[in-house]
DNA sequence: TTGGAATGTCAACAAGGCTGACGTAAGTTC
DNA sequence: GAACTTACGTCAGCCTTGTTGACATTCCAA
C-alpha cells in the first residue's frame, strides 16, 4: 500500500482510500475557505447568501438578475429576499438595462463595494496562505483538481470571466 | 498588475485576480462535489446532514455522539435531529459504552452501510475522474492547499486517521 | 397583436443551523 | 457517601436559506 505506484499511466494512486481522503480534505476545507467570512457576515447579520450575491455582483458589474441567478443556481424567489435587504441596506443598486428595459443591471454602491473588500480580502489573506505553505506546484494542481470536478455548466461559469486578468 | 511575477521566492503568482479564482474554484468546484450524492439524498428524504454523519460513521465506527459533535461542529441538537432519524430508520445503532457507559458508540447497520457505499461510490466516481483529469501531480497539490486551507483543529481532525491507510 | 422573457411578489413549507433550559444516568472527587 | 461533572437527550422557539405554486407587470420580438 505504501507506494505500489507506476502501475500504468497515472491511475495508479486511485485506491478507494485516496479518494476518500481527497473527499475529507475537500470537507474540512470548505469549512476553513468560509470560516473567515462567516464571521464577519455573523456580526453585520448577513449570511452566506448575501456574500454570494456580492461577490458576483462585484465580479461582473452589470449582470443581470438571471445571469446572478444562474451562476448562484437558486431560485429567483430565493435569491429576491437576499437582493431586496442588499438594495434596502444600499449595498446594491439596480439600473435598468439600456437596450432592454425588463433587466436590472446590479451594481455595488461603495458601501457594497466596502463590504466585499472586507470580505475578499479575509478570503484572500486564507487562501494566499494556503498556497504560500503549499507552493507553486501545488496551486496548478489544485486548480487543475478542482475545475475537473465542477458540473460543465458550472465550469463554462468559471471560465466565464476567464483569464480576464488571472 | 498584469504580470509583476518573478518577484522573490515562489511568491510570484499571487495576484488579487488569481487569488479570486482560487476562491471561485473552490466555490465551484464544492457544488459539484455535493451535486451526485445530493441527488440520491433528495430521492430519500435525506440530507447533507444526514450524510456527513454517516460518512465519519462508517469512517470511525464505535464513536461517540461527542466526538461526531466535535467534528461536525454542530450543536448536539441539531446533530440529535439527524441521529434521531437514522436510528428509526435503522441506518445507524448506539452501543452502549464497555468503559464508560454514559457513552453511546455509533455503528452503521448493514442498511446504514448500503447507503454509506452508495453515497460514496458516486462521490468517489467524480474525485476519480477529476484526479484522472488532472494528472498526478496535481493531486499531490490538491490535498496540500486543501490541508493548508483547514482550520487546524480542523486538519487534525482530517489527519486523526492520517495516512491509516492512504 | 400576441406570446414569451425578465422580473417581482405573496404565501406556505422544509431542512438544518442556533440558543436556552432542563433532566437523567453515570463517572469522579473529596 | 455526597457533590460535582460529563455524556447525552429533549422541549421549545427562532433564523436563514432553500423550495413550490400562483399571479402580475413590463417589455421585447415575431
Amino acid at each position: 500500500m505504501t507506494q505500489n505506484a507506476g502501475a500504468s499511466e497515472g491511475l495508479l494512486f486511485l485506491t478507494d482510500a485516496q479518494l476518500r481522503k481527497g473527499i475529507e480534505a475537500m470537507f474540512f476545507a470548505y469549512r476553513g475557505f468560509t470560516a473567515d467570512p462567516d464571521r464577519i457576515l455573523a456580526t453585520l447579520d448577513y449570511g452566506r447568501a448575501h456574500h454570494r450575491a456580492v461577490h458576483f455582483i462585484n465580479r461582473s458589474p452589470g449582470l443581470t438578475v438571471s445571469q446572478l441567478l444562474a451562476i448562484l443556481g437558486v431560485t429567483k424567489q430565493s435569491l429576491n429576499r437576499v437582493l431586496r435587504t442588499l438594495f434596502e441596506d444600499g449595498l446594491v443598486e439596480a439600473r435598468v438595462g439600456k437596450t432592454d428595459k425588463r433587466e436590472r443591471r446590479l451594481h455595488l454602491t461603495e458601501k457594497g463595494s466596502a463590504l466585499e473588500r472586507s470580505l475578499s480580502d479575509a478570503q484572500r489573506a486564507r487562501m494566499r496562505a494556503a498556497y504560500r505553505a503549499a507552493g507553486p506546484q501545488a496551486v496548478q494542481g489544485f486548480r487543475m483538481v478542482l475545475e475537473a470536478m465542477m458540473d460543465p455548466e458550472m465550469r463554462r461559469q468559471y471560465q466565464g470571466l476567464k483569464e480576464g486578468e488571472a
